[in-house]
RNA sequence: UGCCCCUUAGCUCAACUGGCAGAGCGUCUGACUCUGGAUCAGAAGGUUCCUGGUUCGACCCCAGGAGGGGCAACCA
């Protein structure tokens, strides 16, 4: 148990944290935060990168906070910071401090007054609309404000009315006094202070000077002495006025900013954005609903967050962006649950077969193993089985290819853990429909025997129609139905691309009966299906409700499309 | 006056300071034979975008080129 554990993955970023450790860089234990907007709820993006940063501060003995990044009063509400908090410790993590960047507001304000005294930083008269245009394009220099240089003093007495509310929204800016012709866009005079008079679901009305994200991320982070600050891609020329502020704040071995590829994942939206728009338009049945890609969706959904922290380790962490195959992350979700949880027979689409063979009103107990022969656990319930059963629809065809290795007329399929069954006839309705199956069963192959050492081509799932418990099935597919959901026809939007057929109720199906003395919320392999667990918001003893967490993977689809 | 990042297997991505280019998915083959549409095992699969250069040795460093992306919110 020692050579042969596999080496936890490396990536560049550990590779850095682990020189940290080495050389004593920064003169303190790595520490590394998650940083949240509370705007909306946590998804895999964040996700990956909740593993990353907790997941380095457990890999190195370091520490990890949560820090609420709540500067902007309009989005926030503390339905959301409660619910962040639920997601990142139902993945696993805890973390060290708990903080908020709105508690450092008081703190930024010191620094803007000590920035304004250094002459670095100057409170700009300029409208929304002269900034922008004055700041030049990615082409051409900017052109400096009018204000820019105004006397320490007049700033100083400036910045301190916005503070007492002096002004209206909008009328006046704190910038820091960088470049107005700099080549990154970033530098040209950053916005640090903006005037809102509006209610902030921690401060109330005390605060009307807010900082922006460029002045509140790198100095919040130093100020807890974090010496990795990692992020996003698209920070990176974040990175010049972050290291800029940290050094004209006078710290010390300041933190570092890190960048990595954020995730997007196939056929689905991870922007919270967009996922606040499904919410809000009513394509999804709010937040936590089994088909958003947020924790609180996958979660309610089925999937442990073993497999979610399983996927963020297969996916890694690069400095290019990616585009990650939803299939990856299904398959980290069926290798989780295929190991660890029972094997139970429903049927979806309950189709009657008659045994005519087999005497009425007899019922026998059929000891059924919960596990396959290769998951390393043990257990088994009792299936009763009788005359009159259900199997799948699925399973019966009446013109059925060479290659259909299930039940025809005149063929022999084996049930699960029970007999070898042939069909003889067919019963139909007077539109024609199959209604029920008279079938014989060879009582001499019971439970996978067969003394003659016949072998039958398939196995097929079944309930005994009498002890069946009715359930409802709810078989949740992808949200969108192409891979890029933004990949649309001109005029049109990633609306316009989701699946009419992400969420198919199934009212009436038939599950075994040993699924009934479960506590809601376990979950199982429906044999031959997927993989489902009963849904906690909606299943109750009486009318059990289940939730199809992923399918089984399904080479037989491929084939049939294959021709 | 533009700055920055990226280009590696069919697909999606790894590869620490230059040292035999690796995973997952997909594909093919085999095993189990009561999930044969599950699961497990094995295999095939590469001109590392192009052109030059440095080096004993280049995916990695340098120069030039081609293609893709990020940055011009008082959002984060």
């Amino acid at each position: 148990m020692s050579e042969n554990t596999a080496a936890p993955r490396r990536d560049f970023i550990r590779e850095m944290v682990a020189d940290d450790v080495a050389t004593g860089r920064f003169g303190r234990g790595p520490a590394t935060r998650f940083p949240p907007e509370p705007n909306g709820f946590l998804h895999m993006g964040h996700a990956k990168s909740i593993c990353l940063n907790f997941g380095i501060a457990q890999e190195f003995g370091g520490t990890c906070n949560l820090r609420f990044d709540d500067t902007n009063p309009a989005t926030e509400d503390v339905k959301y910071v409660e619910a962040i908090q639920r997601d990142v410790q139902w993945l696993g993590f805890n973390w060290d401090g708990l903080y908020y960047a709105s508690d450092y507001f008081e703190k930024l304000y010191d620094i803007a007054e000590a920035l304004v005294l250094k002459g670095k930083a100057y409170v700009d008269d300029q409208n929304e609309e002269q900034i922008r245009t004055n700041r030049g394009t990615v082409t051409s220099a900017g052109t400096p404000s009018p204000w820019r240089e105004r006397s320490a003093d007049e700033n100083l007495d400036l910045l301190r009315r916005m503070k007492a509310g002096e002004f209206p929204d909008g009328a006046k800016v704190l910038r820091a006094k960088i470049d107005m012709a700099h080549p990154n866009m970033v530098m040209r005079d950053p916005l640090l202070l903006r005037i809102r008079h509006a209610h902030h679901y921690r401060r109330g009305n005390d605060w009307c000077i807010y900082p922006l994200y460029d002045f509140a991320h790198g100095l919040s982070d130093a100020i807890e002495g974090i010496t990795r600050s990692l992020c996003t891609l698209e920070f990176k020329d974040a990175r010049e006025i972050y290291d800029w502020l940290v050094a004209e704040a006078g710290f010390v071995n300041p933190p570092t900013q890190i960048e990595f590829a954020r995730l997007e994942l196939d056929y689905t939206v991870l922007s919270k954005r967009k996922l606040l728009r499904l919410v809000n338009d009513g394509h999804v049945n709010g937040w936590d609903d089994p088909r958003m890609p947020t924790i609180a969706g996958l979660r309610r959904r089925g999937v442990r967050p073993e497999a979610i922290r399983a996927f963020a380790e297969v996916i890694g962490v690069a400095r290019k962006d990616a585009r990650v195959e939803i299939a990856t992350f299904e398959h980290a979700v069926r290798n989780d649950l295929n190991m660890e949880v029972p094997r139970v027979l429903c049927v979806l689409n309950p189709l009657k077969v008659v045994l005519t063979n087999y005497p009425e009103g007899q019922v026998e107990m059929l000891d059924a193993p919960s596990y396959p022969h290769d998951v390393p656990k043990t257990g088994s319930r009792p299936m009763p089985f009788s005359r009159e059963l259900y199997v799948d629809r699925d399973d019966f065809m009446e013109d059925a290819p060479k290659k259909f290795y299930r039940l025809s007329v005149g063929r022999e399929v084996r049930l699960r853990f029970g007999y070898l069954i042939t069909c003889n006839e067919v019963v139909k309705n007077d539109a024609g429909e199959v209604i029920e199956l008279r079938c014989t069963y060879d009582p001499d192959t019971r439970s996978g025997q067969a003394p003659d050492g016949r072998k039958v081509q398939g196995t097929i799932h079944w309930v005994s129609a009498a002890q069946a418990v009715s359930c409802e099935v709810r078989l949740y597919d992808r949200l969108f139905s192409q891979p890029d959901p933004d990949d649309v026809p001109e005029g049109q939007d990633f609306l316009s691309a989701l699946n009419p057929a992400s969420l198919v109720v199934i009212p009436d199906a038939k599950i075994e009966p040993s699924v009934a003395s479960d506590p809601i919320g376990s979950r199982y392999q429906f044999e031959r299906t997927g993989y489902f667990m009963s849904e906690p918001e909606s299943s109750t003893p009486e009318k059990l409700v289940f939730n199809r967490i992923v399918g089984l993977r399904d080479s037989w689809a491929k084939e049939v499309k294959k021709g």
